[in-house]
DNA sequence: TGTACATCAGTGAACGCGCGTTCACTGATGTAC
DNA sequence: TGTACATCAGTGAACGCGCGTTCACTGATGTAC
């Protein structure tokens, strides 16, 4: 049943995208192999001809979820200085609305694990690491302030982003009013 | 074997306690019920004579959790006007300080359970969702603010300091450097 | 270009393990008299 | 207060299940000639 290299690379990339969803979902403990493996199309017993572990898997999938994160942030950072704050506004608005909330999986890989990743083996926590601080350095320069200053209202903002997104999400179902006026406050402290 | 019913309580008291910290330290999905009745000093079979089922200890174990976070902000809300705004400080000063980020389980329900409690059953959500309205509440109460002002404000301050230890905690070992500077920064901004 | 064979991606059964939960059993406690 | 017995907290074995991982096998692909 041998099947050509670029097929296979093709499963690989299936089954990496399959995990990145399920993980954002459920958590890199609420998904196993052979579940991501029958998502993906195929048996579980080849799953180790890509990866190496779970947790290589797991490390990958991170990884890959910041690539998202990062880039999308990098687009307000690469933006032309005039459109560049407007661009951040929609960033942060689309960022804290209630579509955002209620997805299924957090897009925010911060959010997303940020409470799971101190648990997770020593390549997740490196590839989250690196992501983050990605992340906010595409965030500083997004900021387009004096960049001595800019770091840390990255920071201030990264902080806000998360929290709000957190706590908003985690009383979604059960306490609706709270969630909105969490995210609200939240949008309308922006930029000060 | 059957014991004084002072005694079986006793026991009782103690499983919870167990599944609290165990539960802070690794998520609802990373400690067993065999592990916490062994941790309890007892046989993981007698389980069910205390409680229905795993989600139960674990919505009884969020409600105790929530417990001493509610009561600690409480302290600062009860105490008298002239002493609360210093204590406020020190209550985030300490939330927000090196120790509490280093310790093995968060001792603030949003950061240790945050991602995870949409995940979790409905009991356990129910008592996340009303622990987080109590703590709101004694928050907008230490706040000191006219009523109107002081939610918003309270929301304000629950985001910053669950985005703040919740990030540096994710990070906590593989970059001491960024997670020192979003304790910090966020520490500074205290009050503005 | 054609042939012969080694490679290896995918299959599906199996491994040991820990999970939440159930159950027959024990025997001291609590209760009815 | 003393006796007889029902109650029930705790024990430890067992249940079915899903986990991550391993392995013998298959057969089309890739390669050496």
């Amino acid at each position: 049943m041998r099947i050509t290299r670029a097929q296979s690379e093709q499963n690989k990339a299936r089954v990496l995208e399959t995990a990145v969803r399920l993980f954002r979902e459920r958590g890199f403990d609420g998904a196993g192999v052979a579940e991501v493996m029958r998502e993906a199309g195929m048996t579980h017993g080849g799953f180790y001809n890509h990866f190496e572990s779970k947790e290589a898997l797991e490390a990958e999938a991170c990884a890959q979820i910041f690539e998202g994160a990062v880039a999308a942030i990098e687009r307000v950072a690469d933006a032309p200085e005039r459109e560049r704050s407007e661009r951040l506004a929609t960033y942060v608005r689309n960022y804290l609305s209630p579509r955002s909330r209620d997805a299924a999986g957090a897009r925010c890989p911060m959010v997303a694990f940020g409470a799971d990743v101190s648990r997770q083996g020593p390549d997740v926590q490196d590839a989250y690491a690196e992501g983050l601080a990605r992340y906010l350095d595409a965030m500083a320069r997004a900021l387009g302030s004096p960049a001595e200053a800019a770091r840390g209202e990255a920071i201030d903002l990264l902080v806000r982003l998360v929290g709000a997104l957190s706590l908003a999400r985690s009383v979604g179902r059960t306490d609706p009013a709270l969630s909105d006026a969490i995210l609200q406050r939240t949008l309308e402290q922006f930029g000060r």
